[in-house]
DNA sequence: CGACACCTTGAAGAGGTTCAAGAAATGTGG
DNA sequence: CCACATTTCTTGAACCTCTTCAAGGTGTCG
């Protein structure tokens, strides 16, 4: 089930690097601990907003994972970004105050609600608070931007190579390790991710592993050779010999 | 070459449906004329902004056709998108304060120059300009989500469709033909948006034409049946016979 | 322990790419 | 204003990557 809340600030909180403005005084500080109006745990394969529902708040993660997606009329389905922890969601819903897309937990979470109206609000007097919105939405428009040039140039190997990269880049900021990940979503997930079938990554999962790049074990991945993942992304001819 | 500037007024500007917010008094409107510091020619092939140029401000399109377009380091290219009147550019340069794209005229065009600074300020001030800034950057993150299910799960006549209906249906809008348009692009410049060579652009034109969907004539196309596009974009499996 | 979801691997097939050549438009300079 | 160079577009044929279909294996959870 989803529900319980709990009254907490931003100011002490362990995120507040990957959430928050930087250089703020004390007292805009503790004006920011208000706008996370409660926090809300989620399980695992439950929705925290779906397409349609009335957009009231963004977003912030504060502990697990989650798939965004986007499903259009004729069921055709299509995961749009993997979010974790420090990460913001929801941003789809305000330009028609509704969202647009479905956020589902991969694994048991807790995220900060924080209602767009305050956090509006509150920007009309923080500048800081104010430019750090407008950064977060153009993050993922440049993010966006990163996966269109995958998914329309990219071969599958790039694609998966730039996706692993991708994931233990965004963990080694929270201090997990540089090498080892557990991925926390389905090869058929990845595959919609990346534009594939879950074949097709499972295979390519196989290719790398042959040849010594990483290590696989169902969702338990080590790199090995991140050189090579970082030269199959950039260099797409070195694989044509 | 670039330059040339005039000063000049959003209140009176036949545009203003499209770039700027609803309901505002006069004296809000006024204030708004300020945020448009000058107005740019661009002459077609030329670059308005490109990757790494240092951010200032975003640019509304008063007149004239733009593409933007990434390249990675290995000289892979991708358009991420077409823009035409009343449509923002530059968004993706406020994350890092530096752009991360080009913005290449398609034809002569003209800008205005809003100066970012400029717009948070006044955001601070007028609310409704302010929401309508995070809903040009959230309707920007729902658009690419729209590419990204394109890029992701389409094959090529559903693309092209979805495509051109895209096209007709912003061009009538602005008050244009619902059936009749003029590419601005090139067959190749297409191919990188839709994620396809230029010669399956070529040949789906062929076969829309062969099918009775549109006629052809270079870049003057003409869309002859509507709902047979839009069926070829909703429903994926009424090709498969 | 059994049911179910998830993953791997093989073989055949389709869709799109690549390479190549020629045609049509566009632009340039005399 | 025409001739020529250049860019853009079209079309064909061979090829390749990814998909589809199928079957079996592995892991997980009640």
């Amino acid at each position: 089930m989803i529900s319980q809340s709990i009254k907490v600030a931003c100011s002490n909180c362990n995120l507040r690097e990957l959430c928050m403005p930087l250089g703020l005084n004390s007292a805009e500080m503790q004006r920011i601990d208000e706008v996370v109006s409660q926090r809300k745990k989620i399980s695992k394969g439950d929705r925290l907003f779906r397409s349609g529902d009335k957009f009231n708040a963004l977003f912030a993660i504060r502990t697990g994972f989650f798939k965004t997606c986007i499903s259009s009329e004729d069921g055709r389905d299509q995961v749009t970004g993997f979010q974790m922890a420090g990460e913001i969601m929801g941003l789809d819903g305000i330009v028609s105050d509704h969202h647009t897309c479905d956020a589902i937990a991969l694994e048991d979470a807790e995220v900060c609600v924080m209602p767009f109206e305050h956090i509006e609000e509150l920007s009309r007097e923080i500048n800081a608070l104010q430019h750090h919105v407008h950064k977060i939405m153009s993050r993922e428009i440049v993010r966006e931007h990163g996966v269109m040039l995958l998914l329309g140039s990219m071969r599958a190997e790039e694609r998966l190579a730039a996706f692993l990269l991708n994931l233990v880049q965004r963990l080694h900021a929270r201090g997990f390790s540089q090498s080892e990940l557990v991925l926390r979503m389905t090869r058929e997930e990845i595959g919609s991710y990346l534009g594939l079938k879950l074949e097709t990554v499972s295979r390519t999962f196989s290719k790398f592993a042959e040849d010594g790049l990483v290590e696989v074990k169902q969702r338990h991945v080590r790199i090995l050779n991140p050189d090579a993942l970082k030269t199959l992304v950039n260099n797409p001819s070195c694989q044509t010999p």
